[in-house]
DNA sequence: TTGTGTTTTACGACCTCC
DNA sequence: GGAGGTCGTAAAACACAA
């Protein structure tokens, strides 16, 4: 989840240990039934990605990826992208109050709706979290079915942003894992990297265009030429810039 | 209630790489 | 030629103001 980019929005995400009744409630929400990741404290997959090298140390923040973005920091020092714990949100009711009583989520996320920071006072921008979700998954509906298109669910949305925090390109494993997990087709999950890169590239260039508070730029984390993180651009120098090619990323590591 | 602006899926065109 | 990238765009979904 881009849990900072959303985050740093607002801060009023989950108002209620209890989410809406109508959300989650359909089958497709709790599609393989992830895991709760107890031991999360930093980034967490979905499962069967343990034999992915670059996935395999869960709970850690591993020190090989970039460090956390800046948009992180919503949640705290030190804990780096932990903040996408609160990706790991139960899908249930009972699973939400859990994570929200252990702590895992900022205290601004346990606050209420009426607690809106001045800049989200437009929308909440975890909104889609309580969207009711749509009637039946996404089987793909295009723009010449009878429906336009799909809103995904929360589980998927949450999913997909965890992966995309973890690397801004997808493997080929990782898209079918995904694919598979989410009850999404892997040209969806494609399709949605693709719109999740474009936003975030328009996201930087607004803040490119405003102007910046001195001294808020991060040296690129060596850890951003690693194989599993090739094209890993940080948007901590508030340029994140699109890699003039893409990355070639067919293979899988 | 309606109009408007933003965000989210999805696609096509075009490009590069293998 | 196929796969996947960006870019631009369409249209649904949504939030908010008037």
């Amino acid at each position: 989840m881009y849990v900072s980019y959303l985050l740093e929005k607002d801060t009023s995400m989950y108002p209620n240990p209890v989410r809406h009744p109508s959300l989650n409630l359909n089958p497709q929400n709790f599609v393989t039934a992830p895991p709760q990741y107890p031991d999360f404290t930093g980034y967490h997959h979905v499962p069967g990605i343990t034999n992915d090298p670059h996935h395999s140390q869960a709970g850690a923040w591993n020190p090989a990826y970039p460090p956390p973005r800046e948009e992180w920091t919503p949640y705290g020092p030190g804990t780096g992208p932990s903040a996408s714990g609160t990706g790991q949100l139960g899908f249930s009711p009972p699973e939400f109050s859990s994570v929200q009583a252990s702590g895992l989520l900022p205290s601004s996320i346990n606050s209420s709706v009426g607690q809106l920071s001045p800049n989200s006072q437009r929308r909440n921008p975890y909104d889609w979290m309580r969207r009711s979700a749509p009637p039946s998954n996404s089987g793909g509906k295009t723009r010449t079915k009878d429906k336009y298109r799909v809103v995904y669910t929360d589980h998927q949305r949450l999913e997909l942003e965890k992966e995309f925090h973890y690397s801004r390109y997808i493997t080929i494993r990782r898209k079918a894992e995904l694919a598979t997990t989410l009850s999404l087709s892997e040209r969806q999950v494609k399709i949605w990297f693709q719109n999740r890169r474009a936003k975030e590239r328009k996201v930087n260039k607004k803040k490119m265009q405003q102007p910046q508070p001195a001294s808020t730029t991060t040296p690129t984390p060596p850890g951003s030429s690693l194989p599993g993180n090739v094209s890993m651009v940080t948007s901590s120098s508030g340029g994140l810039v699109s890699p003039p090619m893409p990355m070639n990323i067919k293979e899988e590591y």
